[in-house]
DNA sequence: TACCGTCAAGCAATCGTTTGCAATCGTGCG
DNA sequence: CGCACGATTGCAAACGATTGCTTGACGGTA
């Protein structure tokens, strides 16, 4: 023993040694510690307790509070994957607001693992987390509600569940699909192929129906044969879908892709059988991630504000936790289409 | 009051109940469960114990464990920037690594803002973090040393100090400028500018030191004109000295970036005053970041085993935790040169 | 039979805070 | 003059786990 807390060196100074230089109860200095039992004591007496523990530089110890209180300033973030830099994004938005109020970041990445989500959940939910910001959720929600129970303190980001019944913070899916349609058709292509996420994630299939609607709309009709899904959001299922679109010989000059990534995977596809990006097919994705404008070529791509999405989450979060009722607000984020170079007139 | 745990919901089952259920003291509930003092119970008490914490579904509390061990199995990981995907991939490898043993990573950013990094520093050691993995270190480790202490649990990861006084993990940066100068000097470039990163960081000066040493090895001139260090590993700056080093009016034909980020501000830079890469200006960078691969046009770059210097750093400190001594270890990993289309015999 | 060593398990203190309740002291009112 | 009441502060019991110490039971040995 002798040794003091973990990964610090002198031994901490507790409530009692502000206490006694205080002169009065630990209990006290407690409650003059904190805002708001603060009134309960005496104004003289919390000057003097104030005083003591500026003095001896006391920092209460958040695990003793947090076993009392059962809270811990802390907040869980759960990402598929933090080298999407989508979600990196979103992350720093996220601390952003929550640094300010006091809330420091357990972040874990799942990889679309099923398991690894609920070991995640639950080792944080160990930890006393006071809420969690997900950005792995499926339509289904079922594995969030059962892990952390119906009461939970949960916000969705970037992805939303098909009864809204946790509150999200999204963008409109639909409507960005829909301008890169206008754009594609504008440009003149006919013959458009999606080649979207997994549909059991709600940005998987918002954006299949946007897309869908958006044909129609237009009185263009989506061939079947030039739909797909990926089995996720990664370049290596662009990729494969995108050379199981090119096997099935159907023709199409425009892809539409599920997001960035994927977007990238469809181009090495392309690639690999000779057909070039724009020139022979136009590729357009969705979320414009950091460096969307440095790829081979400049991806065309829908903006949306990851930065915001991930400071929204936050706000909503702290929102939670200060005990409001968000009931199963949805916010929604507003889209918009970046034109780059991987779109252009089909050949003719 | 009333309401249970955090952002969870059923209340919580703990040591009594399972010590109720199998018919013990909880004390010997708490020896059974550990590992460490397991041989010290009945192997059929242990078993009794075993079963009923499988039947509650018990799971320890680790606020309450932390509270009496002042470890709370967290380690804090603090980094400059999670969007530079050299970070993210390098959190990726100490996630991969810490998780295995039951830790969670509390993570944050500082953006090369020491009042930042400082604070950050101290938020974590409050949270009782067992221990610290940093990508921020200074060359100068002053601020670490005095905020978390003399004996502190931390491993510098992809900067060192200078005086080796705190374990680190890095690749061998003079090494792998070597090979951009080799490879450089063998397609024909003599006129070849460095533009580096912070000297104040080891990063910053090694690879200073290196690009020199290549040089001279090989009878060649540094013209100090060519020479010049960004403020920071980012875009923006190496944008900035790049534009300056074009405003010099020497000639030059291939750049050292410092790293990839600043390589792509070159790019924008020559790209401003109509220069090309790589048929004008050949540009090297420095990490092979994620992506590098893709860019316009594809980066030659060091490759540097990101996840490995993650998961080695990640080992080290699982090392440390466990109270073995590694002293000042400094664990070397080596840089590998990746060729791809940035670079280019010089025009003739 | 008395004594000692060993193995198991129980007891209770402790980690640093929070918080319901009790105690104290004045003071104002009937 | 006695009592109730408000304002402060002290007391001590939690929170859930760990751990040094003690107790008990049992078996072997002299």
């Amino acid at each position: 023993m002798g040794e003091a807390s973990g990964a610090g060196s002198t031994r901490a100074v507790t409530l009692r040694d502000v206490a006694q230089l205080a002169g009065v109860h630990p209990g006290t200095v407690s409650r003059a510690l904190n805002e708001a039992t603060r009134p309960l004591v005496n104004a003289e007496t919390t000057r003097r307790v104030l005083d003591a523990a500026e003095k001896l530089k006391y920092r209460p110890n958040p695990i003793a509070r947090g076993l009392k209180t059962n809270r811990s300033r802390t907040v869980g973030v759960i990402v598929p994957d933090l080298l999407n830099p989508l979600f990196a994004a979103i992350v720093r938005g996220i601390e952003a607001r929550l640094d300010r109020d006091g809330y420091t970041l357990l972040i874990t990445n799942t990889d679309n693992d099923p398991d690894r989500e609920r070991t995640q959940f639950e080792a944080m939910l160990a930890r006393q987390v006071d809420g969690f910001i997900t950005a792995t959720a499926h339509r289904d929600h079922r594995l969030i509600t059962e892990v952390v129970g119906p009461d939970a303190k949960v916000v969705l980001v970037n992805r939303r569940a098909d009864d809204n019944a946790l509150p999200a913070v999204t963008v409109d899916d639909e409507r960005g699909v829909r301008l890169t349609v206008a754009h594609l058709v504008e440009l003149g292509h006919r013959r458009i192929a999606q080649l979207s996420g997994p549909s059991r994630l709600s940005t998987g299939m918002r954006r299949r129906q946007g897309f869908v609607a958006a044909m129609a709309e237009r009185g263009l009709d989506v061939d079947p044969e030039l739909l797909d899904s990926g089995d996720g959001f990664t370049e290596a299922e662009g990729a494969r879908v995108c050379r199981d679109l090119i096997g099935r010989g159907v023709p199409f000059t425009a892809i539409v892709a599920g997001n960035d990534l994927m977007a990238l995977g469809c181009l090495d596809a392309l690639d690999e059988v000779g057909l070039r990006c724009p020139e022979d097919v136009s590729i357009v994705g969705f979320n414009d991630i950091p460096f969307a404008g440095r790829f081979r070529p400049p991806l065309t791509t829908v903006r949306i504000p990851h930065y915001e999405l991930g400071a929204t989450a936050g706000g909503l979060l702290l929102d939670m936790l200060r005990g409001e009722d968000v009931g199963r607000r949805q916010i929604l984020l507003d889209p918009e289409l970046i034109v780059r170079e991987s779109t252009a007139p089909p050949a003719p």
